[in-house]
Parts: structure tokens; C-alpha cells; sequence
DNA sequence: TCATTTAATGAACAATCGTTCAAAAGCAAA
DNA sequence: TTTGCTTTTGAACGATTGTTCATTAAATGA
């Protein structure tokens, strides 16, 4: 047992994964506060008590999935700060329409259960946010001092576009009438033009 | 009494607008399911079981929230079908923004709870949305066929645009960096780039 | 003052909530 | 097979949920 490789009778790399994912489809259907402990084990196909072994509460299960969700987001967001402001606006909104649809009910509960958090992980959730709103702002100012933006206050810019590209989560489903490089299409046509470039 | 101009001892008209009120806040600041019958009764000053003089149940008090903002969402639409196109356009963002930031807690309401209402009441909703939606779908029309806006697909812009401007809930209040009016000609600013008028 | 009507109380209901924990079951190494 | 550890069960806990209802209180009209 020099080693000791793994853990003996243990599920948990199984059982674990399968409790988030139960937890984030839940969650995104029916509201964090909506969604039973019991409700997330019988999805699982599990007893409400086994849940304990891969979350201490309810709490943090939501504050994982989100806390995930938003690393994932800052990590792939391209960073490109060697080329010009309009093919860095053109790569982001690229990027955050993507990334969103490919995860619609992480996006969900991004944004619809932030008041379920408590007042510290509320914090540190809207921090990763803020981070996120800091890199399109930073786009937007070295195109308007390098001239090829026309923008009267960056921050409202700012969350105009990121309001508009998130809600294309509301409508859009894989299979519709628009392909998703049609919507990228259409929707960089208008931030472009939002911003005079 | 022939008349029998007025119900007796009656407290309804005082107590009434006090539920909904309080439901509102209170379904604003925590989430539908995470506010008890209780919780409300005690912001009124009453007992949870005086609430059931005025709503038949939980379900119904947030669906005629809901519903009584949507109503009146739509009666203050502006009309002026007669005006051209931009002045339309102008006018409902102009609309939009005063009215939304008019009401926040009925705006966030109507968007978040939507998963908690039952499946009719939810259609209900649904289709008086739609009907706003519309409205402004139409005005892009009418400004595409008279060739004022340079806009490819209209249903998009529509939900963009709607989106966009329903964001400024998120961020904005009363006595901050910037007034109403700034919001507003800002806003109109980015749309009327966006459809190329 | 008295009779009538309405509004509010406060207890009670069955159900469900998040969480805990001793006991049972499952699995791997010895 | 036995030993040791991990995972799951299933019952139990106190608290809270939406809702009902007989009773009490309050207010009005006569």
C-alpha cells in the first residue's frame, strides 16, 4: 500500500459530477429555492443524504455552479490585447454569444439566482462579474482613444452590449430558424455600428 | 339602504393594495418561492390567514402582479402610428427606459418569476409580451419598407433592442451618475446607430 | 343600543424542508 | 475470507410551508 493509488470503495468521481449536473438542470428549471434536496438525490437516482458527501449545503451547491461557471467564462475569453480594438469587439462578441448558447442553463442561473446567494458569496460572484464587464470596457476606451470607436460613456456601452448579446439566450435554440455564425453575423452588425466603428 | 353604497366593515380597499404591495416588494427582493404567505401577512401587519381575504392563493397573487404590469406596460405604449418610423422608434425607447426604471420591482418580477407561474397563467403572460414585442417589431417594419432603417432581420433587432434597453434596470438609479434623460439620449444614441438611421 | 356584516385572529392540518447520523452495503487490498 | 475504508441508506429531527376555519373583534346602519 506503498501508495495508496486511489480510494478504495469510492463512487465519488462518479457520483459527485452527476450531483452538479443534477443540481444546475434543476436549479435551472425550476429556481434554486424552488428545488428540493430530495428532488436533486431522486434525479441522481440517489437518497437525499448521500448529496452531503459531495456538497456541506444546498448553498453551495449553488455557489459552486456558479463560481464555476464564471471561471470558465473569464478563463476562455480571448484575450487578443495585441490586436486593434475592432477585431477585439468583433472576437468578444463572437466569443460571448458562443460561449452563452453552449450553456444556457448555466447562463439561466447566472443571472436568476444571484439573490439566493449569501451576502459573501454574492461578493465574490458579482467580483468575477465585474472582471468580465472590465475587459469589454477596456475594448471599448483603447478604441475610442485610438480613434476607430465613436462612444460617448464606455460603461454604458458596456453593459448596452452585454445586455443585448446575453439575451439572445431567451430566444435562441439550437436547430431554429438562424444558424448560430447567422446570429453572430447580425448581432456584430449592430455592435458595430453601436459603436461607430 | 337601497343603495347599499358601501360593504359594512370593511377594510378591503385599505388592506388589499397593502397585500399586493408587500407581495411585491417582497417577491422583488427574495424570489417568489422563498417568500412565505407569512412573510408577506407580517409586512402588511397581519396574520398569514387575513391574506386569504384577498387572493384565493400564492399563485394568484403573483400572477395578478404580473399581469397588472403587463396591462399597463402595454395601455401606456405609445401609439403615433401616425409619426414616421424614427420618431416611432425614438419615442419607444424613450418609453421603455422611463417606464421600466419607473418600476423596478415589477420589471424584475416579470422577468424572473416567469418559471413559477402554472403553465396558463405563464401563456398569458407570454402573449401579452409577444404583443409588445410586436409593437416594436412593427415600427422596425414600417421604417425598412419605407427605407429608413437598414436592418436585415427585424425579429432580431426586436429582441436585441428589447433586451438592450430593459438592461438599464440592472444598473441604473435614481440619483446616480447619470439622469434619466442622459440614459435615455444615450440609449437612443446606440439604437438609432444600431438600425442605420 | 342593538343587529348585521365584514375583517382579522390564531390554532390547526398535512406536507415538505434542509440536515444529521447510526447502521448497512459495497468494494478493494491483504 | 477477512479486514478496513467509502458510500449509501433510511429514519429521524425540528422548523416551516400553504391553506382552512371556527371564533373574536370591529365597524356600520337602524
Amino acid at each position: 500500500m506503498k501508495h495508496m493509488a486511489r480510494t478504495q470503495g469510492s463512487h465519488s468521481d462518479i457520483t459527485g459530477p452527476r450531483v452538479r449536473a443534477a443540481a444546475l438542470k434543476l436549479f435551472a428549471r425550476g429556481g434554486y429555492a424552488a428545488v428540493s434536496m430530495r428532488a436533486i438525490a431522486a434525479e441522481v437516482g440517489v437518497q437525499a443524504g448521500a448529496l452531503y458527501n459531495y456538497t456541506p449545503d444546498k448553498q453551495s451547491l449553488l455557489f459552486d455552479l456558479m463560481s464555476a461557471h464564471m471561471t470558465e467564462l473569464l478563463d476562455q475569453t480571448p484575450d487578443g490585447s495585441d490586436a486593434d480594438p475592432r477585431a477585439q469587439l468583433h472576437s468578444f462578441v463572437d466569443f460571448h454569444i458562443r460561449f452563452h448558447a453552449d450553456r444556457p442553463d448555466e447562463v439561466f442561473i447566472a443571472y436568476m439566482e444571484l439573490r439566493n446567494l449569501t451576502e459573501e458569496n454574492f461578493a465574490r460572484i458579482e467580483a468575477l462579474r465585474r472582471q468580465y464587464e472590465d475587459h469589454l470596457e477596456d475594448i471599448l476606451r483603447s478604441g475610442v482613444s485610438s480613434g476607430v470607436f465613436n462612444v460617448r460613456d464606455t460603461k454604458i456601452v458596456t453593459l448596452a452590449i452585454i445586455a443585448m448579446l446575453t439575451g439572445v439566450n431567451t430566444w435562441f435554440r439550437a436547430g431554429g430558424r438562424l444558424s448560430l455564425d447567422e446570429v453572430v453575423t447580425q448581432y456584430w452588425d449592430m455592435v458595430r455600428k453601436a459603436v461607430g466603428a
